[in-house]
DNA sequence: TGTACATCAGTGAACGCGCGTTCACTGATGTAC
DNA sequence: TGTACATCAGTGAACGCGCGTTCACTGATGTAC
């Protein structure tokens, strides 16, 4: 059953319906939002292939998703490296790199789910392999703008502790706007910006507090952000 | 087929067995850590009783994984109601429920799982709801804790978006630990309490800033904030 | 230029499996007389 | 106290389905002579 649009691949071409084969799993994934609606007999079905045909260029149905998982990993990491090309303020970065991540989140909802909302690795699946390279190379983007912010003085102390709270916040949101989009959030944007911001400013405040379980009461600090923010606010109209 | 330690159950008595498959149920969702394993067949082998049994008990599958949430939005629930009972300091008491919902999150991580990272309802699967429930709950908690914050002049502006947005950070933590356990995270506790106090004072600081996409640039910030720590010190110290 | 042949991309039919659900039934339990 | 009967918790067999995967095959393409 080769269908009207179909002509058989030429000697060597294979590869040509190995693509075909990859972006139609993709395309199936996005259309139904549903990871379990990825089946090889679909994948088939739409590219208008026989079912065994996909064995010729997979080995079997994880490898397939598999490399669904890394096409989508890659445009991920392209994001977030093209989101702070010039900026100089460090923590206006780290905002431009979390909002980056957001929006790609957003805008791949079921690929990030795939992603970054799956269930860990168990014995033998592969597929979960891209997971864990996707979810490293995240964090690696997201230290890479910490680092710059401890090395201006914006942050103290060690870099990972501080880039892992803050990728937590913001795929936080992701996270919670994929799963629960029937709560009526606020503007994505300006939720997105407060939690980024929120995050940003929280580390360069929470890194400079010595005793980690200490607290300072709340009255005290009430007092002392209004101070803070007053002369911050004084400063800027300095300038 | 009766199985050995079973015995029908009298007349009137046919609860029981919807409580024992529930369960069941539960059990086999902990134990699997997977959705998929808890099938109608599975649940009725483990409970020692033949598949269409469930039937009597429960419509369909979705009506049994739909009181399988609940049970679990229940118990989540009554954890951060109690977590902030006789706390006075309003900072204190949302640092407390943060991290009772972190705790809850990590030690029934799936259900968690089932609850605040599955797909969003479409149109007729009725065990999202139980999941949109469990959100609204959890959201009206933090919510409180923040009412109570802005209430004690420690948070400044509407509530919603402010619990919200420390929602996303403290619901990235668990989302992040439960998806990636193979990143090598330092010791649970001291991220949680380091994420959780980033997110509070962070909002302290940001719910001041009036220009919502304002920033006061990085040099600014690490002076004043070096400021405000000190005092901070200063008065922990005379008092 | 023509023909026999090797290659290999893709086919069609079948495999065994576990799933959710239905349906006519069985047989212990409690009750009415 | 004894017996016929209604109730209903649970059974056993079957339904149709879609899944991943295998295997012997077909037939167009390119090549060697």
């Amino acid at each position: 059953m080769v269908s009207a649009g179909r002509t058989r691949a030429r000697r060597g071409e294979g590869g040509r319906l190995a693509e075909e084969i990859l972006f139609a799993a993709e395309a199936l994934l996005v259309e139904t939002g549903d990871e379990q609606a990825v089946t090889v007999r679909a994948v088939a079905r739409r590219v208008g292939v026989t079912t065994p045909s996909v064995y010729l260029h997979y080995a079997d149905k994880a490898a397939l998703l598999d490399a669904v998982c890394l096409k989508v990993w890659g445009d991920l990491d392209e994001r977030l490296t093209a989101a702070t090309v010039g900026v100089t303020d460090p923590l206006d970065a780290l905002r431009r790199c979390g909002m980056a991540y957001v929006r790609f989140g957003l805008d791949h909802p079921v690929q990030y789910r795939l992603l970054m909302m799956g269930r860990p690795l168990t014995h033998g699946e592969r597929c979960a392999a891209a997971a864990t390279t996707a979810a490293r190379a995240a964090l690696r983007q997201m230290s890479r703008a910490v680092q710059d912010c401890v090395d201006a003085g914006v942050f103290r102390g060690e870099t990972r502790p501080l880039a892992l709270s803050l990728w937590a916040a913001i795929h936080g949101c992701v996270s919670l706007l994929l799963s629960k989009p029937e709560l009526d959030w606020p503007p994505v944007e300006d939720f997105v910006d407060h939690t980024v911001r929120m995050a940003g400013l929280g580390t360069a405040l929470i890194s400079r507090v010595a005793v980690p379980g200490g607290s300072y009461g709340s009255a005290a600090i009430t007092t002392e952000l209004d101070r803070t923010v007053d002369r911050l606010h004084h400063r800027q109209e300095q300038q």
